[in-house]
DNA sequence: ATGGTGCCTGAAACCGGTTTCTGTCAACCG
DNA sequence: CGGTTGACAGAAACCGGTTTCAGGCACCAT
């Protein structure tokens, strides 16, 4: 009945064998009789018996746990991230760690305090320093999650500037505007910088001048509606925003339409994700996909598997592939077939 | 300069010192003269020793670690949840380990395999079956979060019925509705099923009758736009949508406008949680505000001081206020003073 | 009878810390 | 001078597992 406080030395005494031959049952390693596998069975049945996890760690050299690193928590995108990474941790029979930085100044301390307590850490990108990174990396495998790796440090990520340059050239050329706005903050992440630049570049390779600047705002649904106040504000409002992401995008959109302004004869709104509301709002949301899951569960598993063979050479970054998703807000017809759209 | 490899033993040899000595220098504990301190000190700078945790833990038979166990990840709900319950658990040393049971069939394994990993876990309420939650507190200090306790197991939660309740007498009574549709699964959660409850009481209490049945959808935003098109399909669309939480509000808010219905003249919409996105959409949505965070963190600082104090009995349950907050999608006028309304 | 071979088993070492317990030594007191 | 006290240091036990190593034993071939 009880459990927890009963130890390999008890079942030993009770089952009258050593604690090597419990072990060995427990486990199912090495030879053991079947007269004794039954002893100790039946004691550690009796007595609910279950090794303690702390001295099977210590033994074994490895805590069996994965960490995960962000910024903060908000929105679809990062509880996609860590149901991704979970799915591949939990069959590995590893736990999962979070830590929440919120961009603390002991964040750094906090990051190398959880590294003490893990085989290894997915970093969400722009989230701790490279000096950080680097050090974090002497001690555990890491991998960087939706960012550039370090020489030592592999990463994963998406091909965030060719997918964005697509989306923008879809704007500048199949829909032929000019005025277009970006809304995100490229320092924000490298995600976010890495999308920036191919909106910049999708203008540059067209001649085009870009605007000088984005409108630098947080990733969530609110800070889209604040973009769409200042944007929406003065008479000068583009012809189309950008959104960095799709929360973004959707906040942008109840506050065009707030204001009254039709989407996409007004103003036409992408975002980036596919997030699921994005096929839902009316216009629905012409946007990127990305396997927000995948690149997680990709990233547990390149932690996993440096964790299970520590001799192999640090494993390549890995660039997971997007998909440009045509629907309404960017004035397309609705259902409009994705074919020969925007190269 | 190194780190990860080098022992308690081996910083003893290099000063010159017992390994008692080193542990009580590093843990400040006992006396040592100043000389010895020097030494050790001087070795553990030098080789970048950090004790291993696994063997503090052992030695302490503490993990320092907490869990939080979800039915799956969803909305800034849960993580809002996640951040209140780590800005507990953090600055106290304790690590958090997730766990998404997405409603398997081998999720009780898993929460038991946690058990053995953690000091103490919250559980939100409806997330595992009540025999599990039994043996599970056997083994570690459990808490149940947002639903009720079970004898030995505390909860911390909110008033929700009495809170809804309050909601549906101001739209049957300040408003004059008389047919309104709940939209919620009650057998989701222990949340939805009192808001439910409390939706009922308000029509009981005026002899009113409410609804058979409510709409049955989960939590998300996606799912309340389904909920829009059920109940705007046919022709006998509600006077008013009261939902189960915000999310599913807004939801019901896209699909009701997507289908160029007022709100709130053609359509009265009403959430609860009073998320971020709540006040920006227009019409602004009238919900009831509970403290998400506080919930969470308050489950955490009843786990630690459990996990302090082991032989305190078991504390309290905790129900937390809830505040209605009424804006405009219900009817009244924006910017309405809240004072005297809805008793 | 002797030696070799495999199968089982348990004592002991090990993982990396903390803590108790014993003992030394100097200072202080009568 | 002998005895008490207190500060300090280290040996060893402990936390709860796993694994190595050596030995006992049965069986078989020579």
């Amino acid at each position: 009945m009880g459990n927890s406080r009963v130890t390999v030395r008890e079942i030993a005494r009770l089952a009258g064998v050593s604690v090597a031959t419990v072990s060995r049952v427990w486990n199912g390693t090495g030879q053991v009789s079947e007269e004794m596998r039954r002893r100790v069975l039946e004691a550690i049945e009796e007595h609910g018996y279950r090794p303690d996890h702390l001295g099977q760690a210590l033994a074994a050299r490895r805590h069996g746990a994965l960490g995960l690193v962000f910024p903060g928590l908000s929105g679809p995108y990062f509880t996609e991230l860590i149901q991704g990474f979970e799915s591949e941790a939990v069959p590995a029979r590893a736990s999962v760690h979070i830590l929440c930085t919120h961009m603390r100044e002991d964040s750094d301390a906090q990051v190398l305090e959880m590294a003490r307590r893990v085989d290894g850490i997915a970093v969400i990108g722009g989230t701790i320093s490279e000096p950080v990174l680097l050090r974090l990396a002497e001690m555990v495998q890491v991998v960087v999650l939706a960012g550039r790796g370090t020489g030592t440090v592999p990463s994963v990520s998406v091909d965030n500037a060719p997918a964005m340059t697509r989306l923008t050239r879809h704007l500048l050329v199949d829909h032929g505007l000019r005025d277009l706005a970006f809304v995100g903050n490229p320092d924000g992440s490298p995600d976010i910088s890495e999308r920036w630049a191919g909106f910049l570049a999708a203008h540059r390779e067209l001649a085009l001048t870009p605007p000088a600047e984005p409108v630098r705002v947080a990733m969530q649904q609110p800070d889209g509606v604040l973009a769409a106040e200042q944007l929406l504000r003065g008479g000068a409002a583009p012809q189309a925003v950008v959104c960095a992401n799709d929360e973004i995008a959707l906040g942008v959109l109840v506050g065009a339409l707030g204001r009254g302004l039709r989407v996409p004869e007004d103003l036409v709104i992408t975002g980036f994700d596919d997030a699921p509301m994005a096929a839902l709002v009316s216009p629905p949301l012409t946007t990127v996909r990305q396997p927000v899951r995948d690149l997680a569960a990709e990233a547990a598993r390149l932690i996993l598997n440096a964790v299970e063979a520590p001799g192999t050479a640090a494993p390549d970054s890995i660039v997971l592939p997007t998909e440009l998703v045509v629907r309404h807000s960017c004035g397309c017809p609705t259902g409009a077939p994705l074919g020969g759209i925007g190269q």
